[in-house]
DNA sequence: CTCTGGTGTGTGGCATACCAGATGCACAGC
DNA sequence: GCTGTGCATCTGGTATGCCACACACCAGAG
């Protein structure tokens, strides 16, 4: 074989087990777990045949999404998606806020000064007036911004718990984020953010994470009722 | 049937995977990971025969402990145990440093003061003297330490994800400490936490919950070579 | 001797059959 | 009408067998 053919190598396990896995997850993140008339009963014989398998690889599946917390399996009763209260959706914020504000730490100790310029383009992205005009679109840049904090930490295992931690209030943020008067404050925040890890000031961007979690935290605790009150709306329109 | 005889319900979920999967997870952790002779290579069917079961829930179990991160499961190639190296023995120190500072911190705004002296009973089990003297127990000591720092935060998910990240840690801690001179610095960081949480000081004591933390991270790093010249010593040893 | 292709064995992945506990309902007994 | 017993059925748990790929080894061509 000619030595200019390079071919890269096959990448990853393709096991049907993976992608149920993933194909899994990402289904259940798109679930509208909070609206009451949902059906939160998952089948392994129902999945199985629907998607032209056995039931062994959706065993695997369901059994690593149950080690996530994601579902709960109960011998010979059912499989069923967990629905979290909101004591724990808040606890999962705290858990956030611990983690993103060490990487904030870390960031301003170890990240390059091109890596932490990255936050600023990002940032920049958005305009305190844009953030209101087109808050879905914010919103994507609202994770990237965060997602980068976690990124140039350095920490691959605070990323990675960030993101297991984060992808637990998927559905939340889905709700929490339409909230335009979030917006305005929300940039400021990521502004004052910026300037302390350029700054390299450790104890003011750990301390300027947390507070801003914090208030995402606190604006959930309070907001939560309203969120219940509009998916029971919206099932009873449906319905 | 009389009122008066309670029963109590069946407690969780008796299946030979969930048996299985504490088995597997204790003996990963008893098991000397950094000794470079041991075999790190796991095999279905002989843990199975060695069980007495089918391959079915020691699949179940491995599916676990490979998302948990404790093995590698590659396809048709073979299940390994994951040894961790420094860098990534690192990043889960600092993981719990972001971890427990939080919970110092929420324990200063929420535990009742009845909670926080359990902090200073634990504490008082061991002075700085006899720390040295019975390095073991101290050890034991210590872990409770910790453990109702994320217990009195109130807050069970930082708990819970504290112990994974502790589990990945047990057999570095078999070996830090176990060195003498780093007792008498642990105490007397100890009650200078407790002091702070006792005062309800939670920017303090977030502060030296992390450099305590920290303190083992940078111990371990420049320890960890000595760390594995003992193992390779002892495996010489028994070879 | 070297390289190439075949082949046997080991290992995890998957499909399938069967098991036992859980559940719901119908029907017999009171 | 009410109760409770028994059966049909549903659901996850387990055991097994076979498959495809990985890999080490061997034989034959060059």
């Amino acid at each position: 074989m000619p030595e200019s053919v390079v071919l890269k190598p096959v990448e990853g396990n393709f096991s049907l087990g993976d992608h149920i896995y993933s194909e899994l997850r990402e289904a259940l993140l798109e679930l509208d777990v909070y609206n009451r008339n949902a059906d939160l009963r998952l089948d392994e014989r129902r999945i199985a045949k629907q998607m032209g398998v056995s039931r062994t690889p959706i065993r695997e599946a369901l059994t690593r999404l149950a080690q996530e917390g994601f579902v709960t399996i109960q011998a010979r009763k059912g499989i069923f998606i967990n629905r979290k209260d909101l004591p724990e959706i808040l606890e999962l914020v705290k858990v956030w806020a611990a983690l993103e504000s060490m990487a904030a730490r870390l960031a301003c100790e170890v990240a390059s000064d091109e890596a932490i310029s990255e936050l600023r383009m990002i940032a920049a992205q958005f305009s305190k007036d844009q953030a209101k005009a087109n808050i879905d679109e914010y919103s994507e840049t609202n994770i990237d911004f965060h997602g980068a904090i976690m990124r140039i930490s350095g920490c691959r295992k605070l990323q990675e718990l960030g993101e297991d931690v984060f992808a637990h209030l998927v559905p939340i943020r889905r709700r929490a984020m339409r909230d335009v008067d979030r917006a305005d404050r929300s940039v400021v925040d990521h502004m004052n953010i910026i300037e302390a890890v350029e700054g390299r000031e450790a104890d003011l961007a750990d301390r300027l994470v947390r507070e801003h979690t914090f208030r995402l935290h606190d604006y959930i605790a309070s907001a939560w009722k309203g969120f219940m009150e509009l998916e029971s709306m919206a099932a009873d329109a449906k319905a």
